[in-house]
This record gives structure tokens, C-alpha cells and sequence, in this order.
DNA sequence: CCCCAGGGCCCGT
DNA sequence: ACGGGCCATGGG
């Protein structure tokens, strides 16, 4: 049951549990513990609080209803998903996951800086965005705009510690900010060729890609392919050659997995983490 | 010292 | 289309 009040929602016996939402892997700007978490999305916050077998979400009802996605019914997709290799583990363990609608131009820059790093480290770096050139709210900062962020050197990254990525997050934001890629386009377009127009993007490869249609723009018809998807696959087919290259294990997923594919991914991926 | 992390770019074949 | 070297940073 789901209530929507002026100021809250209200969850109650529904598959939702911000543990599971937000360490498993999509989203880098959060915190909290048990039965208190925060969460920060563009420069609005919410808050989520347990109360009595319900959750609370505190904070911009329409944004956040939305963002959660609290339309959907992960009943029916969990139960598609079952009787697939290793998925009965993986939903078990993290049945509460639900796939967040998350702002396109943070989830472009933050996944682009996720490139070869530790998720430790990637909330490091995108926190330090944000208290750098991010606007003050009070008791945080916002999610800079790509007005403000292509006001800013390639040395900025440098600085807060993005590494090699420091040049794509410079040529990313500016190509965003003059109009060249237009982030609203991925949305008309059909998976594949969303991923193409994704991928003209520098530091937006294969894997980053997926994980952008994934998580901003709602394509549930790819699997981002990872050093534990990798793992993944070995354990599906253990008599396939060691050296497959990440673009056949996708495609091998994508069909095994189906239309969903890609929310089957995030239970694995959270499963084969911990 | 090594290896690895929610990989991609760039250059050869 | 495919493979290999290289790319910064920090923790184990």
C-alpha cells in the first residue's frame, strides 16, 4: 500500500527497502543506516524514515514518487524473472531493489567517473563536485547544473581527484552544455540506438552506457557487463573460452534474462557483491 | 612490490 | 570488428 499525503509518502508491505536501493550499485549520493537513510537527487533531498513496518519518504512528494517509481509492481517482475540461472539467490537476497528514475545528466557524469573505480571512491569524487560547485541548500549541496559545470577547467577533476577521467567529465559537460548531445534524445530513440548516441559521448563506453540507459533513461532491455558479471558468466557457462570478449557475454545475458534483463543484472550484481 | 576496481580511448591489424 | 597498451587513484 502506497499513500501519498502533501508532504510524504507512505509504503507499506510493498518491496521496498533503501538498503537495498541504495547500496546496491546505482546511486552514489546517499546515507544512512537501518531505519534512517538519505538520499540527494539533482538539489532536492529525501528522507526515509521506518516507522512501524511502514516507510516514510519526506521531501518533494511528486519528485521523489517518481523517482522511486512507485508505479511499478516489482511483484510481476520478480516473478518472470524466477526459474532463470542463479535468480532465486539473487531475489532472496535482494527482493527489495527497485531500479531508481534518476536524473539523466547526473547519472551520465557520475557513471562516466564509476569508469575502472571503487564505489568508495566514486562517491568520494561526486561528493566533492558537489560541495566544490554544487549550490549551497543548507545542509548539503546540490548536484551541480551543466550551466555550472562547463564553467569549469579540466583542472577542476584533476583537483577533486577524478583521475585520466578528468578530460572525458570536461568534454562531456561541454558537448551537454552547448547542445551537441542532446540528453533528452536517448528517450525517443530505441535501446540500440540510444546506446549508439550515448557512446558519441567521451568517456561513454559499452558498459557505462548500459548502465545510463539503465538507471536515467528506463531501457530495462540491456546488462551492463562488469568485472562481476564477467564472474556472472563464467559461472553460467563454465566450459565457454576464457577470453569472451564483453560485447558476446551481453548479448548471451540480454537473451537469457529477456526484457528485464537489465533489473535481473541489478539483483545479480548486488547478490554477487556482498 | 603486486593486484584490482560498476572501463574506455586510441592505435595497430 | 577485434585486440593490446595505456590511462590516475587508492585500498588490500
Amino acid at each position: 500500500m502506497i499513500l501519498k499525503t502533501k508532504d510524504k509518502i507512505i509504503i507499506k508491505d510493498e518491496l521496498f527497502s533503501p538498503l537495498d536501493i541504495l547500496s546496491c550499485g546505482q546511486v552514489f549520493r546517499f546515507k544512512g543506516v537501518n531505519d534512517k537513510w538519505t538520499v540527494y537527487s539533482k538539489d532536492k533531498k529525501a528522507e526515509l524514515i521506518s516507522l512501524e513496518n511502514s516507510w516514510i519518504i519526506e521531501g518533494d512528494v511528486e519528485y521523489f514518487y517518481n523517482y522511486f517509481d512507485l508505479d511499478k509492481d516489482y511483484n510481476l517482475i520478480i516473478t518472470s524473472l524466477r526459474n532463470l540461472p542463479l535468480t532465486d539467490n539473487a531475489i532472496e537476497y535482494g527482493k527489495n531493489i527497485r531500479i531508481l528514475k534518476q536524473d539523466v545528466f547526473e547519472t551520465i557524469i557520475s557513471f562516466i567517473i564509476s569508469q575502472n573505480n571503487l564505489i568508495p571512491r566514486i562517491k568520494g569524487i561526486i561528493e566533492r563536485i558537489c560541495t566544490a560547485s554544487g549550490q549551497n541548500m543548507g545542509d548539503f549541496y546540490s548536484f551541480p547544473t551543466p550551466q555550472k559545470m562547463a564553467s569549469l577547467p579540466v583542472e577542476f577533476y584533476t583537483k577533486i581527484g577524478a583521475g585520466y577521467r578528468d578530460v572525458y567529465l570536461f568534454e562531456t559537460v561541454n558537448a551537454i552544455y552547448k547542445g551537441t548531445f542532446d540528453i533528452n534524445k536517448p528517450f525517443e530513440l530505441s535501446t540500440d540506438e540510444a546506446k549508439k548516441y550515448l557512446m558519441t559521448l567521451k568517456g561513454v563506453g559499452p558498459k557505462v552506457a548500459d548502465c545510463i540507459l539503465l538507471f536515467a533513461y528506463q531501457k530495462y532491455d540491456v546488462f551492463p557487463v562488469d568485472t562481476w558479471i564477467k564472474k556472472l558468466y563464467f559461472m553460467i557457462y563454465p566450459d565457454s573460452n576464457p577470453k569472451t570478449s564483453p560485447n558476446k557475454m551481453r548479448q548471451d545475458l540480454c537473451k537469457l534474462y529477456g526484457d528485464y534483463c537489465g533489473i535481473a543484472q541489478q539483483y545479480l550484481f548486488y547478490y554477487l557483491r556482498k
